[in-house]
DNA sequence: TATATTGTGCATACACGGTATACACAATCT
DNA sequence: AGATTGTGTATACCGTGTATGCACAATATA
């Protein structure tokens, strides 16, 4: 549980979390059938409230990148290198969506995202 | 006032409100000097409250868009279009470095993020 | 000058989401 | 049986977004 977490952030900690978690499994830092830490003892780690842990894991839950056994824990779902790619390609461009829509909103071109992008990134 | 908002949308009235103007604005759709309708007019044409109404103007003013008259209203400031360029840009940069943080935490390279980009633009 | 219009400020109120605490229950392990 | 872990629920607090209403300041107009 080596996460650091804002609370000034403008997302939500659950999200913050669950996007830290999900980037892990999907690049494969946590293994498959890893089992993550009681939400109880997460949540005192990282000095939030079990609720936030728990709607964190939810999350990961309903994305399929984890799966949990009342009594036993939460596992990292087993998955190949090939479902992990595409579900990380499903996550982001479900984001990009809604990123681009705001750039064209403002008249940007392809051309012109992917120059800003060169400079950005 | 030509503007469709969404009360089931992630962003507050106000900010997607502010997003629009300054769009039009940046775009020149909406000349220099422009009265923007009143506070109040707009938002019975809009069928939201004042208050939302002037928290996006007051975005509009802070970003140096609009100024304001007490008792007269609310006018489209003097910009050049090089000007007007450069904001866009400011503007858009910004947020794209919040947009590529998140594709980075993923592990995505620039050459992902703009394959990505070309298929859903 | 008087009235209307417009922007400003403040008080109040409500709803919702995020967060926290605490307790009880279910399933599992030892 | 007792400890651990996940689940569910009730309660509460706070900040933000939103709405309503009223009073005030500045401007325009008759």
């Amino acid at each position: 549980m080596n996460i650091a977490l804002s609370n000034t952030s403008d997302k939500p900690i659950y999200q913050q979390l669950f996007e830290r978690i999900s980037a892990q499994i999907l690049k494969g830092e946590l293994e498959n059938g890893y089992c993550l830490p009681p939400i109880r003892q997460a949540a005192q780690e990282l000095s939030i409230s079990v609720i936030t842990v728990k709607k964190a894991w939810e999350e990961l839950e309903r994305c399929g990148l984890i799966h949990t056994i009342t009594g036993k824990g939460c596992f990292v779902a087993e998955l190949s290198s090939d479902r992990k790619l595409q579900i990380r390609d499903e996550m982001i461009s479900k984001q990009m969506l809604l990123d681009t829509s705001y750039y064209k909103s403002f008249g940007l071109t392809l051309d012109d995202v992917i120059a800003m992008l060169k400079k950005v990134y």
